[in-house]
Parts: C-alpha cells; structure tokens; sequence
DNA sequence: GTCTATAGAGGGATAGAC
DNA sequence: GTCTATCCCTCTATAGAC
C-alpha cells in the first residue's frame, strides 16, 4: 500500500484504462500502456502478475465502489420509506445515479470511465467472469427484490428482462457516444453523459409501468387496430 | 459468384461469424477460422484480401438484411396508416422484429448472429465506421422522422436518446446472454431470445411515450414526496 | 483456387543486473 | 522496485509450387 497517487501502479492503471476504454482490452498491448505511463515493461508484471491481473485490476477498482453505491443508495431509499415499497423513480435513480456520478468526478475516473463500462460485459467475459458475477449479482438480485415489491404484478422474470433492457439502455449509450455522433448528426453527443442519463430515468420508470406481457397470446388486450403488415415480411 | 452454399468463401464467413460471436474480432485468428472452416489458411487472404476485409464481410452479410428489412417495414406501417401517424406500438416492432426474426432463421445465422450482433457496436467502432455509419445511419433518421410525428411533444434531442435507449436495451440482453445467466440464475435465459424482445416492445413503447425532460429543472412536475437521501451518497 | 512454407512484425513474460 | 535484454510464441500476410 504505497500511495503516492503517483506512484508506478497508479500510473500504470490510469494509462491501462484510458487505453482500453479507447481501444478495448485485447488490442491494447502491455507495450503501448507502459510507453503511456512512461514506466517500464516489466512493471505491469511485477505489479499485476500478468496481463489478465491488470485487466481485472482495471475493473475492479471501478465497479466496486459503483456497486456499493448501488446498494447504499437503495438501502437508503428503503429505508427512507419505512416498511412501504418505495417509489419506483427513486429505485431507478440509485441504480442510474451512481454511474453518471462517476462519469463526473475526474478523481473516479470521469469520462473515459464511462466507455470502459460500455466495454465491460463483452470485454470482461472471459477474463473475470468469477469476481465479476459474484460482485453484480448481488446489486441485481437486491433491485429485482424491491422492484418485485413495486411491481406485484410483474412476474418474476419480466423484472430479470426489464432490468436487462435498463442495463443495456444504460450501457450503449455511454459506451458508443462515438458512433452515435457519427450515426445521429452529433448534435446527441454534445450534450454530456450526465444529461442523457437524466432522460434515461423516466424512461426506465415508464417501461417498468408498462403491463405484463401475457404469456400465451402476443398482446390481445389494447383497443388499438393492427396493421398486419407489420409482421409479413422479416 | 460461384455459390454452391458450400463453398470456401461460405465456409469461411460462417466460421469466422461463430468464433466472432463467441470470444470477439480481435482475440480471434485466422488460423482459428480456417481451422474450424477445415480450409486453408491463405484462403482468406485470397477471398477477403485481409481480415478486416473478412470482418466487414461477415458484418455486412447480416446487417444489410436487417437494415433493409427494418426500412421496409417502416414503410409500411406508415403505408397502412395513410397519411396519418403510425401507432408507436407498430413502428417500435418494425424497429425490434427483424431482429427476433434474424435469430430465429438458421439460415440468417440464427441465435449466432444475435451475439454478433450485440458486439457490433464495441467491436466494428475500429474496422468499418464508413460503411456502418451509411447503412445505419438512414435507418435511425427515418425513425426519427415517424417518431417525431407520432410524439410531437417529445423534442429530438429526446427522440435520438430514447433512440440509443433502445437500441442498447435490444443489444445487451442479446449479447450477453451468457452473462445474464451466471447474473440472474439462469432461468431468465431458458426463455429464448425470442420471448425477450417481444417483451421488449411494450418496454419501448411506455419509455417512448413517457413525457418529456424539461431542460433547466430536474423532473420538477410531479407530486410526488421526493426523499432527497437518494442524492446525498455517490 | 488451393496448398506449403516462410517472412516479418508484434505480442507476453522472465532472468538477472542494479 | 526498476531496468535491459531476450526468449519464445502467435499472429497476418505473401511468395511461389501445384
């Protein structure tokens, strides 16, 4: 535990997760995060083991105290409504708040944090799956419980789906805030992270609203007339 | 054009989507391809010229179609509606069921494609921003377009971000599919990909339609008892 | 069109001096 | 803890025989 924020480790991680947030993981080559550091080869390996120890060394050192302020935020906001299921925008909140907030603050990482994220489930998949499960499933386990007493007529499973779509709702726009530039006239990304996170949080809060989905029947109960072309060609 | 569906060409492109789908472009050789394909190695170079001539082959053999469709479908649903606006319902499935579809269909690649789909975005950033930017780009404009006559209140800034919404909440469930289930216990996966996106819809359809973020105040129009504990934490 | 053989670059890791 | 030098591996791409 040397800590001079300085020192070879730190500079080491700040430059690995720049490059990986640009690049991704398997791309990026222990060569170009040392030349980056200005730190010698042979550091990344006395420091981290291996390549993969620096990989998870990356992002562990992000997504745990994301998701302690996960679970923080919603136990206060349980707490908050005594024994009564809480409101479903705050729950929304303590699971959206935490990524923006560290988007922000340079010190956790700011911006290129947020395309690291983005990279996390594809990137991370094969390098740390173990610690990574473990460590997430907790937060989704514990929302999916205070969801389900918001939500009582959502089955179980739909919350799972719904609590996927909201991941991935909040995960691609972070992580390819460069493409869209590219895909919707720019004008999107000139607004910050922290403002699109904002409008993902009525967005999620009305799609958990949305009714169940019946099982067997696709969808018979609105009022509405459908245009069976929809469904003719693929 | 020799297409005998058997071809080395065709073998390669359905090797190579596989390994891709599976571990990602970038941690995935040639030798590996041509292994698995059970073809030479310098067959790549000789059809696809290099391998990111062969990445964006096998991209583009799976994106055109489901763009294609996806523009198709839209206007149609606009057709069906004469000159008025379309139900939202019927164009976020426009947007949603050519996916479901390419999953489906072994012969489209099937639940393959869904993997390599939900890394496009992560992956295909470096190897064909050009030709991704074009294809995808129209067909998010003139989604827009309907979107912005059905939902005229809703500014577009606001129509590209739920946009990205939904685009990212349709792509991570599918790409990590694998994850969700070491996530989540499992059972959300047993349902197929197929299930998923169809609850999907109504999903998108109440995000969409949820009222607009006013700009300069955060949320201030609702009744609701706001337990300011939910901002205190990170 | 298909194959073998190999060039040539770049990768991760480590031994051993300081 | 830091550095140099190097080992050994895998990769993409290509030349040239068939």
């Amino acid at each position: 535990m040397t800590n001079l924020l300085d020192s070879t480790r730190e500079r080491i991680l700040a430059a690995a997760e720049e490059l990986f947030a640009r690049t991704g993981v398997a791309t990026t080559s222990l060569r170009a995060i040392t030349a980056l550091a200005r730190v010698n080869l042979a550091a990344v390996n006395y420091h981290f083991g291996s390549k993969d120890g620096l990989v998870e060394a990356v992002y562990r050192r992000r997504l745990e105290p994301l998701n302690r302020a996960r679970l923080s935020n919603l136990e206060k906001v349980e707490a908050a409504a005594g024994g009564a299921p809480p409101a479903l925008e705050d729950v929304m909140e303590a699971f959206i708040v935490p990524v923006v907030k560290l988007g922000q603050d340079p010190a956790q990482g700011g911006p290129t944090v947020m395309r690291l994220l983005g990279q996390t489930h594809t990137e991370a998949a094969g390098y740390f799956r173990t610690y990574f499960a473990g460590e997430y499933r907790e937060v989704l386990e514990r929302y999916q419980d205070v969801l389900a007493r918001i939500l009582p007529d959502l089955p179980p499973e739909q919350i799972k789906n719904r609590l996927a779509f909201l991941v991935g709702a909040m995960t691609y726009p972070i992580a390819e805030r460069q493409l869209l530039e590219l895909l919707t006239g720019e004008e999107v990304c000139r607004q910050d992270i922290d403002t699109m996170m904002k409008q993902l949080v009525p967005f999620a809060v009305a799609g958990f609203r949305a009714p169940p989905v019946s099982s067997r029947r696709k969808r018979a109960s609105s009022t509405r007339k459908k245009s069976s072309s929809t469904r003719s060609r693929q």
